[in-house]
DNA sequence: CTTTATGGTTTTTTT
DNA sequence: AACCATAAAG
């Protein structure tokens, strides 16, 4: 029996039904990409007979990957496990375990997250003799990555520049690649390097995977960074079929290394491409679409598309004036109630985005004091809380004993008396015997400056290991886990360590922890795939934010704009557009990074169905003190006739003009003020020698604010640590010497 | 050696 | 809230 087409317009059909073998969608915002894509995969499997286990299927996130695939079973009736869909991080770590023999990890490796990256730095700058307070592992973390997107080795970067942070850098990347894979471990972005490198040295495995996946769809392509552009590239060949849908307005991910011109360069890559635009809009009413059609508009680096829709006008764009951000909850609040009652919605019809995860705060305390049930996804994300995190890590040291990391973490957890000066005695030994920290656990009895009682409890921890390594093969997932909670004393620590609100909280959490393993290993033996602690862990280690929201609650929706992509609400309020939040003030100097918080903008805003509401605040309290702000330039850029201020506020045409103009004079200001401050810039840089008339010499550690009310904080000789305003300071830069 | 208390610092977005 | 450095107590 064919498939329904029916459900599909013209252009739809088309890109769905084409036999090209290279087809680019550009699928504007609400345009139905998902659907097209979805229908494309069900046409290819019935249609054209193309086998589930032909077909590569790459989605942004897991929760995308599951509905994608459900949806596709519906259409066809019928199951459908041997499609391989997902993200390309659980995609290529899936190849990754099956190809391991290749690699310099086996197939038990453990994939670190960023708090495990930042850990292995940690140990890595200690063996390389780097202060921690001269240079941040965060930083260092953050740079390895970036240059790992670009598919940069440590040799690929420059050694010799001014900047002694950057001149630390390759040496600790290096370092750092050796210490994971001493651990068995990889990183994020190792998920799509190391593919590229087995690929790429063993021609027979590459060819096997093009022959396998003869088509390959790709979802989101304007967010694909290079290494995973370069695997697409290595896995499409003669006879692959390459299916790409995505939309240049809504790349969101250049931060993280997401190149936009990959899409924009598509039909160079594949010279006899099909071009399909999907432009007809389903989603939004017409004046949020052309407000938001007028904002994107300001950006210079896009294909460009005329998006519209058949539907009415609707209401107008809503902008809302606060004066802080406890009266922009305030406001909010008034407008949902307002929505909910005379309008009839209910509460998982609204969504409240916004820029940072920190303005969550003043909106969760005022919907709670008003009764009003919420969910918050992401935040302090449930698998990296820390009684999660230390009970993974129990998990993971089991599944993967050369993990020194999680070793580390939990050796002392809950406290059994084992510091940090015995642990490193004990990997000294390890070293020198060319074992792991673990083994050297187990063999801690031949260090001589360990006392007997310490090695004891040492042992005694090692054998706890190796009794729950071994019952690991026996009993499944989740037993062991629970067994392991209770056994290590870290459900009695719970109860114990914190007050009663608190210790519930966690408890609960450990709890939830039980149940999803246990769901994880029933559903995953259902669908017959692999339901093994490894695959438990993996699919923690890759969730993202969204995979975790349950939709089936009637609540209203708070999140980023980030985590916001791809979903749909009625109701979406869009808050704190001011200057240096949204856009975020480092990311207004470069234009790129500007059109980037635009697009973000545009995101947010094709959210909406039904009513759009555009927040700010006068003042705003940034860390700790409050600071007077100016509304977003992209307020101006919203075409004047999408938007209706404030309904609770009498207010004629001649007075919104009059607020524009007064806008648009703040703005100017803003940016003058922030050439001002770049101007100012002094000659200090963080790592420089200076010089203090009293303190003698010194390395300069940390820079605040700008100008001369910049605060410097130095480390003298003789490890003294004073901080200095600019100002006063008096002091002298000093040639770097090496 | 290890533990515990204290204070300071830290956040942009995420696989 | 979590993480560090530091100092003092056990």
């Amino acid at each position: 029996m064919a498939i329904a087409l029916k459900d599909l317009n013209d252009v739809q059909r088309q890109a769905v039904t084409s036999a090209k073998k290279r087809i680019l969608i550009l699928a504007g915002a609400g345009s139905g990409k998902t659907r097209t894509l979805t229908y494309r995969i069900a046409h290819l499997i019935n249609q054209k007979k193309v086998k589930p286990t032909e077909i590569l299927a790459v989605t942004f996130t897991n929760k995308a990957a599951n509905e994608m695939r459900a949806r596709i079973a519906q259409l066809l009736n019928l199951e459908i496990k041997q499609l391989w869909i997902g993200t390309f991080h659980s995609i290529f770590a899936r190849i990754l375990r099956i190809e391991a023999e290749q690699l310099a990890v086996n197939r038990h490796f453990t994939i670190y997250d960023t708090d495990d990256q930042v850990n292995a730095i940690k140990k890595v700058m200690s063996s390389l003799n780097i202060a921690q307070q001269l240079h941040s592992p965060k930083m260092f973390q953050a740079k390895i990555s970036q240059a790992k997107n670009r598919m940069q080795q440590p040799k690929d970067l420059e050694r010799n520049t001014p900047d002694i942070f950057d001149n630390l850098l390759p040496e600790v990347f290096e370092k750092y690649n050796h210490f994971l894979r001493e651990n068995n471990a990889v990183d994020f972005d190792d998920l799509l390097l190391l593919p590229i490198e087995v690929f790429d040295d063993h021609p027979a495995i590459l060819e096997k995977y093009r022959k396998k996946f003869k088509h390959i769809l790709i979802d989101e392509y304007q967010d694909t960074n290079k290494a995973q552009y370069s695997l697409v590239r290595r896995l499409v060949f003669d006879k692959n079929f390459i299916y790409v849908v995505g939309d240049e307005d809504q790349s969101i991910y250049r931060w993280r290394g997401a190149d936009i011109s990959n899409i924009l360069n598509f039909n160079q890559d594949y010279p006899d491409a099909q071009i399909f635009r999907l432009e007809e809009n389903y989603r939004s009413n017409s004046l949020i679409l052309e407000g938001a059609n007028g904002l994107v508009v300001h950006n210079r680096e896009r294909l460009g598309k005329n998006l519209w829709t058949k539907k009415s006008k609707g209401e107008p764009i809503t902008v809302l004036d606060s004066e802080n951000e406890n009266d922009e909850a305030k406001r909010i609040v008034e407008y949902i109630h307002n929505e909910i009652f005379t309008r009839k919605r209910s509460f998982k019809d609204i969504a409240i985005l916004f820029r940072t995860n920190a303005q969550s705060r003043a909106l969760e305390d005022e919907l709670r004091r008003n009764a009003l049930s919420y969910v918050v996804v992401g935040g302090v994300r449930f698998y990296e809380r820390k009684e999660i995190k230390d009970v993974l890590a129990y998990l993971k040291i089991i599944a993967n004993p050369l993990d020194g990391v999680s070793l580390r973490r939990i050796v002392n957890f809950p406290l059994r008396g084992i510091g940090d000066t015995t642990v490193n005695k004990i990997e000294k030994h390890a070293e020198a015997l060319n074992i792991s920290l673990l083994e050297g656990m187990g063999r801690v009895k031949e260090i001589a400056t360990i006392s007997s009682g310490m090695a004891n409890r040492v042992t005694e921890f090692y054998e706890l290991i190796s009794k729950y390594r071994a019952l690991s093969q026996e009993i499944s997932a989740a037993e062991l886990t629970s067994s392991l909670a209770h056994e290590t004393g870290i459900i009695s620590h719970l109860k114990n360590e914190y007050d009663q609100y608190e210790s519930e909280s966690r408890l609960e959490n450990i709890y939830e922890l039980f149940n999803s393993i246990e769901h994880f290993s029933r559903e995953r033996e259902k669908e017959g795939r692999d339901g093994s602690l490894i695959a438990f862990l993996e699919e923690v280690t890759l969730m993202s934010d969204i995979d975790s929201l349950d939709d089936s609650k009637n609540a209203i929706t708070l999140m980023t704009l980030h985590s916001a992509k791809g979903l749909e609400f009625p109701v979406v309020f869009v808050t704190g557009l001011e200057m240096g939040l949204f856009p975020l003030q480092r990311n207004t100097a470069e234009p790129e990074e500007l059109e980037e918080e635009r697009r973000l903008l545009y995101v947010g805003m094709t959210r909406a169905e039904e009513n759009l509401y555009l927040t700010y605040a006068r003042s705003r309290r940034k860390y700790n003190t409050t600071v007077a702000t100016v509304p977003s330039l992209f307020l101006d850029e919203i075409p004047a006739a999408t938007i209706q201020l404030d309904l609770n506020q009498t207010s004629d045409r001649s007075q919104v003009k009059n607020r524009r103009q007064a806008r648009r004079e703040k703005i100017m200001d803003y940016f003058r003020q922030e050439d001002e401050s770049q101007a100012n810039d002094t000659p200090y840089t963080v790592g420089s020698m200076v010089y203090h008339e009293t303190f003698g010499k010194g390395k300069i550690v940390k820079l605040e604010g700008h100008g001369e009310k910049m605060k410097i904080s130095v480390r003298f000789e003789g490890n003294v640590s004073k901080k200095l305003i600019a100002q006063y300071a008096n002091l002298t830069t000093l040639e770097i010497s090496e």
